[in-house]
RNA sequence: GGCGACAUAGCCAAGCGGUAAGGUCGAGGUCUGCAAAACCUUUAUCCCCGGUUCGACUCCGGGUGUCGCCUCCA
């Protein structure tokens, strides 16, 4: 039984797929106008884990994320750097891909686009304005009426009246209410702008999650997720509009799951606040991999703070899970009959049990994970064994192996090594390169000529290649 | 001002009614020419005060502290 904690009713609730065997999920994506941050990346890490292990428990998964690539934020970028507001949404989207590859995200099955979906926009706010849940005023901007929707509110779990209370909302006379919000802005000068009932303008900003969602997943679908300051106004305001304009207070998401935030020095990194690092920054010090693993070592609804430190904690407890991984792999295709790992074959099932456990209860990544050192602790002393000359049960360790492995395409690890070296065509000479100089080096140490290979080691060292000393002869890695 | 979340070892982080996963750092050990890696051993009583219970880190009430939302924001 999956649970996941649902923040319309404040508690973890079962799974119950609103189709046998399905999961369809719309997730809010980036305003693409900046460089992707890595408090950007969070909900798309926490979701592509999510995606997996829904198809790893035999769900078909249908996953939507949108880009809202018409917004004031894209426009003023454009004006600052002198292009127009596609050339902006087409470059950081491009830059946003690029980040969700470094960080082994899947691609979603649709990238909506505002811009491709003014038809269907302009079509739900006429709607919206027929049934009286709308309105226009002068100028030609469209706002939707909080007063006319009784549910408004409940996602948040906040009243009109505590909002008004708040006395920061805009001041606007043209509004019937402080908190009705735009559905649809009139053009200004200089600005994209769509043909509409109500004369040339563009959506405002919560609309298009509510017409993309209706027409990718339809009236109702299972999970909603993003950041949790998108639960005010930003989710709220969907939840309005969808079930107004269907008049169904069933329709849209059934499951609200929000991620918290990534924080510096315990403050949320925010774009406004300017504390934030980029995915490009990090890379230029740490794999991505490691970047996604630093992710999900915490619960997604945890605050996560990120430091130089934190990352380097993740970095060497990766690096543990990938050397049993390589492990694995110089193993692999090893002939043997002994009968000696069927204790480890049992504990990797158990482990197996345990981790899908784990992920059963609200995507619990940081507790499968643990599991997963278990295990890694279990195969290494295992091959440590066989290393020093004991029976090797190749049936057995390759049940164990297997659930290492399926365990690692959970947490989307150890898979983008492979596609690395197969592209490198430097890697092939280096290796035969690499060699040469063990051999000769292992010459120099059964001579006992302990300088020169010592040198050797060092030497290599510091151009970042690393020579462990095993008993089967020496071997190398990139550090 | 309104609403909400969190507080667990040096650091990070799971657990959330039956006497505390995992990672990282540190210490000791095995192995090694030395080293690295690996493996073994070792480091907590869960912010404070009340209450409920046979029993609470885990539930309830009250403090204190930190953070978030109410304005663009993942």
């Amino acid at each position: 039984m999956i649970k996941v904690y649902n923040t319309l009713t404040r508690r973890k609730e079962e799974f119950v797929p609103l189709k046998a065997g399905e999961a369809s999920i719309y997730c809010c994506g980036v305003t693409p106008y900046n460089e992707p941050h890595i408090g950007n990346a969070r909900p798309f890490v926490t979701w592509d884990v999510i995606r997996r292990h829904l198809a790893r428990r035999g769900f078909k998964v249908r996953y939507i994320q949108n880009f809202t690539d018409v917004d004031d934020k894209i426009i003023n970028a454009a004006r600052v750097d002198g292009s127009d507001w596609k050339t902006i949404a087409d470059r950081y989207i491009t830059r946003y891909f690029a980040a969700m590859d470094a960080l082994n995200v899947k691609r979603a099955d649709v990238y909506p686009r505002v811009s491709e979906t003014i038809p269907d926009i302009v079509g739900m706010i006429d709607g919206l304005i027929s049934s009286g849940h709308a309105y226009t005023v002068e100028g030609g901007d469209v706002y939707f009426s909080v007063e006319n929707f009784a549910g408004y509110g409940k996602l948040s779990r906040r009243s009109l009246e505590d909002m008004e209370a708040g006395a920061r909302v805009e001041v606007n006379d043209n509004k019937r209410h402080p908190m009705d919000f735009a559905l649809w802005k009139a053009a200004k000068p200089g600005e994209p702008s769509w043909q509409s009932p109500w004369g040339k303008g563009r959506p405002g900003w919560h609309i298009e999650c509510s017409a993309m969602s209706l027409k990718f997943l339809g009236e109702k679908f299972d999970f909603h997720g993003g950041g949790s300051d998108l639960i005010f106004p930003h989710h709220e305001n969907e939840i309005a509009q969808s079930q107004a304009y269907l008049d169904d207070e069933s329709a849209f998401a059934r499951y609200f799951l929000h991620n918290g935030f990534i924080t510096i020095r315990n403050e949320k990194m925010s774009k406004s606040l300017n504390n934030f690092f980029t995915v490009a920054d990090v890379l230029k010090e740490f794999s991505g991999e490691t970047l996604r693993f630093y992710i999900l070592q915490t619960h997604y609804r945890s605050p996560l703070d990120f430091s130089e430190e934190r990352m380097t904690e993740a970095k060497a407890a990766l690096t543990r899970l990938r050397h049993t991984a390589e492990q694995i792999k110089m193993f692999a295709g090893r002939e043997g009959n002994g009968n000696n790992a069927g204790q480890l074959a049992d504990t990797a099932a158990k482990l197996s049990a345990d981790f899908d456990e784990a992920m059963d209860d609200d995507f619990n990544s940081a507790l499968a994970i643990g599991y997963m050192f278990d295990l890694s602790k279990k195969i290494n002393a295992y091959c440590q064994s066989v290393t020093d000359g004991g029976e090797f049960d190749a049936v057995n360790f390759a049940k164990a192996t297997t659930v290492f492995a399926e365990m690692a395409s959970v947490i989307g690890i150890f898979e983008q090594e492979e596609n690395a070296a197969a592209t490198s065509i430097n890697d092939d000479l280096a290796a035969k390169l690499m060699d040469i100089i063990i051999t000769l080096r292992q010459r120099a140490r059964q001579e006992k000529n302990w300088p020169i290979a010592d040198e050797i080691r060092d030497r290599l060292k510091d151009v970042g290649v690393v020579i462990k000393d095993t008993k089967n002869g020496a071997v190398w890695e990139r550090r």
